[in-house]
DNA sequence: TCCAGATTTCTACGAGCCGTAGAAGTTCTA
DNA sequence: TAGAACTTCTACGGCTCGTAGAAATCTGGA
């Protein structure tokens, strides 16, 4: 059977996200390599092998979130979208599985913290002007 | 390796959903032969066997979506949280992948529709009052 | 009380996702 | 042009999920 929708929100593994994390945080992008290393920093852990880390960038990259260029002998990956948008777009989706949007905005409202409710207004007022 | 947190958010498949689906619209609850049978009609389609049911009843179980209680020689299924409830929850959860809040909720603002953004307002506004 | 039928539990399989990485191929650069 | 660096190919094991048969259990009715 068709498993999981064809053009879906795509969701990403712990690996995955830990990869996102280290491209989010170089806007320049980076190289495998450069992940590999970040990674082990990160995690204080063991050095992942290097193919590991492309195959991940590979599954990232059919999945859209990751695109590349040329760079000497090596490619440099970078985040396609900024992890706001991946946020705002996992949000949306959510918001989306329901035709109640009214409850389940409301719902949400009450369930974010106070400060949170605060930043949220504020947004919401600067869009309005 | 441990794939997928614990404790977390719990994502539901497709059938999973579409019986939740049928669960929501049920405020009474549900057999599962009045699930087979739901689905049925609703997807126009084939009626799945009744073992299936019941297994993703049993896992919605486990992850704790569903509940339910003894109805005649059979059981009568619950969904354990409303529909908006699971959808806040989500949209948190996503919410919760960034440390940065405050830009998330102004992207997440700025990509709702501006009929959801006045529902937000609202919905805002009275948990402030 | 006892059984046939309804219902549930147990077990299972296949596909797909994800972490993980070796082997083999490609491509710079010295 | 050879060696090193990097990528692509291929693969495996664990987990989720859709799907369902077989076996066990329970219950309403005779």
């Amino acid at each position: 059977m068709a498993n999981e929708r064809a053009g879906g929100p795509r969701r990403l593994g712990e690996l995955e996200r830990a990869v996102m994390d280290v491209l989010w945080a170089a806007p320049e992008g980076s190289t495998a390599q450069e992940i590999v290393e970040s990674l082990a920093a990160r995690e204080g852990g063991t050095e992942l092998a290097a193919t590991t880390v492309l195959t991940v960038l590979d599954r990232l990259r059919r999945k859209g979130f990751v695109d590349r260029e040329r760079a000497g002998r090596a490619h440099r990956y970078r985040a396609v979208s900024s992890r706001d948008d991946v946020v705002a777009a996992s949000m949306l989706a959510a918001l989306e599985t329901t035709d109640d949007r009214r409850s389940a905005l409301v719902r949400f409202a009450g369930a974010v913290s106070p400060e949170e409710a605060a930043l949220l207004r504020e947004a919401l007022a600067e869009l309005e002007e």
